[in-house]
DNA sequence: TTCATAACGTTATGTTATATCATTATCGAA
DNA sequence: TTCGATAATGATATAACATAACGTTATGAA
């Protein structure tokens, strides 16, 4: 599976264990939700499921078009109310580049909120990866510092080719 | 006016002669397409003069109600491609948090093309202004070359307060 | 049980963006 | 100048993404 440490080669991980990666995000949504107190219903845990179907981003009209084809009849808002609360318990981050959602890796380590989320969207693959990088979050830092803006929400998202898509 | 040094204060305009902002942009524009031997039309002229109403983001379908206030029937086709004319020589960027367009202020600055534009947004005035920011260019380039990723396109928006609205 | 609230179902509509094909403008070559 | 290639625009239709509004059901506490 996929781990918290892996910023280094962020890509690499091509025929990996993914039922790992899908079991170890739902457990931790069941487990953060049960501290927080919040409701991780069928519908909620599925769709974070269908999230999780792999590390590409998935638009909302293709979870939707999943769920209709398990459950007959679901509408848009069906799946966006349970997006919606994904992405406020900061399970799911919506790739505002893409208009597409992807599953959370490091989900509940900013106490009981979303986080700040940057990415690295593969153009060829469909990857899209969350980092972590104190340099560029440091950079972020002072320039907000420098011009006295207070930072309320974060878009970062570099597209582009990961090192397995250039050769 | 707003000048290209204003990275200190790039909040600090109120009052400002914006007449100007919108003749510096235009006749950069000019100048820029006719060294590129690019054709700028009357028509996307105009939809680059009405991108510049301001220093606020402009949605599409705004500006094809001011278009359609002015010459009757216009239909979305003709300003989205003014638009994509626009992005694709750098006089424009697409604010995809926004789903939105904001005329650049220091076109042509990068050679023939367009080039990264990071913004700081405003939630309360609504005002964006596109930053340089070396420190964050630097963390970003070291961030991919860590990771072998090839970048090909910067989203970097960051929504909050400006320092005028945070009283 | 009863009530208040949260979650979900359902219908309709709003918002953003593009596919496709017809028409017109532009410009260089014959 | 006329022709023909290409770029730009007009026009129609539809795709893709997202939310408003309201009714119903589920949940959990008093
Ligand atoms: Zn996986
Ligand atoms: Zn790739
Ligand atoms: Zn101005
Ligand atoms: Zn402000």
């Amino acid at each position: 599976m996929m781990t918290s440490g892996d910023v280094e080669s962020p890509f690499a991980m091509p025929g990996h264990d993914h039922a790992s990666c899908i079991m170890t995000a739902l457990d931790g949504a069941e487990a953060i939700c049960a501290r927080r107190g919040e409701r991780l219903t069928p519908l909620r845990r599925r769709v974070l499921e269908l999230v999780w179907r792999g590390h590409s981003p998935v638009g909302a009209y293709d979870i939707l078009a999943l769920l209709q084809s398990e459950r007959g009849r679901v509408a848009p808002p069906t799946v966006y109310r349970a997006l919606e609360f994904l992405c406020r318990q900061g399970l799911v981050h919506r790739l505002d580049s893409l208009q597409a959602f992807i599953g959370c890796g490091q989900p509940g380590n900013d106490g009981d909120g979303r986080h700040a989320a940057h990415f690295l969207i593969c153009q060829d693959c469909g990857t899209a990866v969350e980092v972590r990088d104190g340099q560029l979050d440091g950079a972020i830092s002072r320039l907000a510092g420098r011009t006295g803006f207070a930072i309320a929400d974060e878009t970062i998202e570099l597209s582009g080719l990961c090192a397995a898509c250039q050769s």
